[in-house]
DNA sequence: ACCGATTTGTTCGTATGTATA
DNA sequence: CTATACATACGAACAAATCGG
């Protein structure tokens, strides 16, 4: 079954914040939410966005570049897709 | 019989592991891997170093610091020594 | 060259829930 | 029931990088 890009965060759920939080940017980046080589929303909106911590926030994000959807550079954002090749 | 600094966590033994970490670290430091006034590893890299949770690791720190081994700074790290004279 | 705002990176502090011995 | 261990979550502070002016 595929995640509503417009659900929520359930707190009380038997699946975790984070993880929600993965499957939903997931859905919205398949949407269109956000294209490849685009930036999504900073931590700091998805904190304000979804009502969680900005460590909750980071630890979805990270499963999404463990998984290669996204790619982050410091200072910048996190961008749909991977990171140009070269990218020292 | 003094802790060998290189030794493993034995999750089956009687000590726990803890303990065990917390006497490693001491026979680290005694051994010079961390200077005096110098931060010792992470607590996320003891996490991965010694595969215990970090509740764990943490706890074998707050040890160390019961004992005027080591003294921590949130958001720095945790230091070999005492604390500076006025560290409010 | 500098500064301020924004954004990601790192780290420790604290609390809760679950599981196990 | 207690101690231990692990996973998760939120809070806070600071560092580093980027970008605009």
């Amino acid at each position: 079954m595929p995640t509503d890009p417009d659900a929520a965060i359930d707190h009380d759920g038997p699946v975790t914040p984070y993880r929600q939080l993965a499957d939903i940017l997931k859905a919205r980046i398949a949407r269109g939410d956000w294209r490849l080589g685009r930036p999504i929303a900073s931590e700091t909106r998805l904190v304000q966005e979804y009502g969680l911590a900005r460590s909750t926030v980071r630890r979805a994000i990270a499963v999404l570049v463990e998984e290669g959807v996204v790619w982050t550079v410091q200072g910048r954002g996190t961008y749909v897709g991977q990171p140009p090749a070269g990218s020292a």
